[in-house]
DNA sequence: TTATAATAGGATATTATCATCCTATTAGCA
DNA sequence: TGCTAATAGGATGATAATATCCTATTATAA
């Protein structure tokens, strides 16, 4: 579904986003608690701290840290970079000739399902990843609808 | 979504749900018309004759043709010899840490939307893709016919 | 029986993804 | 200042997916 590298930055950033905040993770720890290619995964993060949705601090004491609260960070911010699931073409068929206007006879059904897996990308939140592994975390109280910009 | 190899299987699969059953198709018109690499084609079709769901006949007069009724070829027919939807690891973050009973907070949610793509693909079969375009296919014949591209 | 038209399929080329290597840059601290 | 720890990032290598090439095999018909 994912592909390697967007599935890497998913997992990073979840183990991010149970850090305390404000307290930069160094690439080596992410990977080496992952078991991702170290060399790897900075580059893939450094390219989400170019969007924004982690900060980097480089030098001594430096690393990785969200550029903003998990609960306002969906997976399709993490994973867009690199896969972009909202602009794919709606259509299995490919080739462009399945429109609205000029629809197959899958068209309506299928854009129904691919319409679930955007959303499921765009509602979920880090927050919603990270808490369940969280030891001690009362409910699930903080879990906000977001809008579904579809 | 697909891979390119599954697309084009789909397509070409879909193409001959639309011809008379028994006559068998050339590989090179189905390249043609769908402007898919003939060879590579080929061999995508070769390998849905070795699974059944496409019949094979060598020599002059020969192509490929449905090894069965439209409606009895389901797209994870066609799509799983490539893709594989199926057996897919149904946790997003992979590495197997999200069983069951090891669930992850998106473990449900994702699961959920998982299954609608997997129904998607087990439910739907060529006749259901088919049948719409069989209509309209006479003020489009002429269209294909080989534009200059590439 | 021979010519021809088709798939079968091994070998190879091309391209994109995944991964590593090495050096540059930046920040903190003695 | 100079040492060390961290990200930044260009260059390169490895692997898998995609595509092409060429020959073998098989079926039909003259």
């Amino acid at each position: 579904m994912l592909s390697q590298t967007a599935e890497y930055a998913l997992r990073a950033l979840v183990l991010l986003a149970e850090r305390t905040p404000g307290q930069p993770a160094r690439v080596g720890e992410l990977a080496d608690e992952l078991d991702i290619p170290q060399n790897y995964l900075s580059k893939t993060l450094h390219t989400l701290s170019r969007t924004g949705v982690i900060a980097s601090a480089r030098g001594k004491g430096g690393g990785f840290m969200l550029g903003r609260a998990a609960s306002d960070i969906t997976l399709f911010d993490v994973v867009d970079p690199f896969d972009r699931l909202g602009d794919r073409p709606v259509c299995l068929m490919g080739q462009g000739e399945c429109s609205e206007a000029h629809a197959c006879a899958a068209h309506a059904t299928w854009k129904a399902v691919s319409r679930q897996v955007q959303a499921f990308f765009l509602q979920t939140t880090l927050a919603d990843l990270a808490k369940k592994r969280r030891p001690a975390l009362a409910s699930r109280t903080a879990r906000k609808r977001r809008t579904g910009k579809m």
